[in-house]
DNA sequence: CGGCAAGTTGAGCCAGGTCAACTCCGGTGG
DNA sequence: CCACCGGAGTTGACCTGGCTCAACTTGCCG
């Protein structure tokens, strides 16, 4: 490691991440996107200010959970979606669509970039363009996903789905039973499009199931991970059947 | 133009319009992503095969509807997000979030691109990569707004956004006040998260508030757009839809 | 002009939103 | 150490927007 390396970097989860865009920079680059670059921490409920996104475009999520907020006319808010470490967010072509607040869900490390560097970066260096291509490639899917989520699911079925993108998203050992959600109750339902009311309504019916098990509002543990995947599946069958992927029943007419 | 342009490329939408990845190539770039790519035509409710999808896991929209659709285990059916000329789909890393299928709602002329040379036009030609980062991104927010509209909005206001949403990302000049929607009723249900009957319903609400004209079905005209406007931030106030104030209430992003 | 898919209209019903009351918990100060 | 407070979460009762089902009309293609 050089002793140039920056300190700041030096501590950072991008940087120690081996998925994640600044771990894939050589020391020279990173010292060049650190100089135009600085970290700042945003405590619950802040928004990341006007200013940062003017100047700071392009940012990287070092630790925390950053949310974008959609208010409507009448007092209604949505969380559309949530960033996570490692989560790459560039808003220089966000003018046409009009993007919501960004605000943090819990305490957030942000790293705000030089959009002049990143853009050396990623025209320079073909891995640390690779991992941010993925990145946002996943954030578009995710956002699919999610889409998809809310527009037919059930209550029930959206709150299973969660639960597995949030084991999906953490950088834990995967496999691991045990779910750590990183929101409040009411930040979830808002990320689910229900009311608070009903996610608690939703837990309690799946912790009578024995499906999962709550024990503190911010882990759960999952007891039958089948039966979660079936109900987030749109499984609505007693006792549910088969557990596989669902299969798309559908002509084929290209190649 | 050079005599060695290829012939299909010259009579893409993807070369010809100024703001699509093609149209920044050279004309060298050009053939040697043509070499390894090719065109195919997909018709209404055919999907691209897994073949394609193995083969050449980037894509482009020349021209046409392609959806990508969810089906949960008891038939319910989503249209999780519908891509449209100039889009770009890179499957390579679509392997953890299992994507649906992709699905033609009207003839879909598609380009099959070769990584391989897609990833090298990237890196050598700026601009571009500049397109096609935008591309992305812009299809990131595309869903995450989405995502927010199925979260919150009624019925209603799912419409009224639909409709500016079909509006901006047409080609043809905009302020235009009629919109050309591209696909069926039934598709447009399920990419709302709603049922076709209610859509009929919204539709006939619409006009029957004078707000739209519903001409032919794939037709429409907006009538009074800041009233549109206003139903799709949802304002619910009174008379939510008659012509007393025209205000530029755009969406608030904060405050 | 016949046949079928797409879209519309109407009547009834239910999942989940709404509202209000309550519990739980962590922090604060006397 | 405990009383108090306020925000977060939970529970219960009620209500409604939009889903469902079924019948009907319209539009399209051969």
């Amino acid at each position: 490691m050089s002793p140039h390396l920056p300190e700041q970097c030096s501590h950072c989860s991008m940087y120690f991440d081996a998925e994640n865009f600044c771990a894939k920079l050589s020391d020279d680059e990173l010292v060049a996107l650190n100089a135009q670059s600085s970290l700042v921490t945003i405590k619950r409920d802040e928004a990341v200010t006007e200013e940062t996104q003017k100047l700071h475009p392009v940012m990287a999520i070092s630790s925390g959970v950053l949310s974008l907020q959609h208010l409507l006319h009448d007092g209604r808010k949505t969380i559309a979606a949530i960033l996570m470490r490692g989560d790459i967010l560039d808003l220089r072509n966000s003018t046409r669509n009009q993007l919501g607040a960004l605000i943090a869900l819990n305490s957030v490390t942000l790293c705000r970039l030089s959009p002049v560097v990143f853009d050396a970066a990623i025209a320079e260096n073909p891995q640390a363009r690779m991992l941010a291509w993925a990145n946002i490639t996943d954030q578009t899917f995710r956002a699919i996903n999610h889409a998809a989520d809310l527009a037919k699911k059930q209550a029930l079925e959206k709150l299973a789905s969660f639960i597995f993108e949030i084991r999906n998203r953490d950088v834990r050992v995967p496999g691991n039973d045990h779910v750590h959600i990183p929101i409040r109750r009411r930040d979830l339902a808002e990320y689910l499009g229900m009311q608070p009311e009903t996610v608690s309504r939703c837990f309690k019916d799946l912790a009578g199931r024995g499906i999962i098990h709550v024990s503190d509002l911010s882990v759960i543990r999952i007891l039958n991970a089948p039966a979660l995947r079936r109900i987030s599946n749109g499984d609505r069958s007693p006792k549910g059947g088969r557990l596989d992927v669902p299969s798309f029943n559908v002509l084929v007419a290209d190649a």
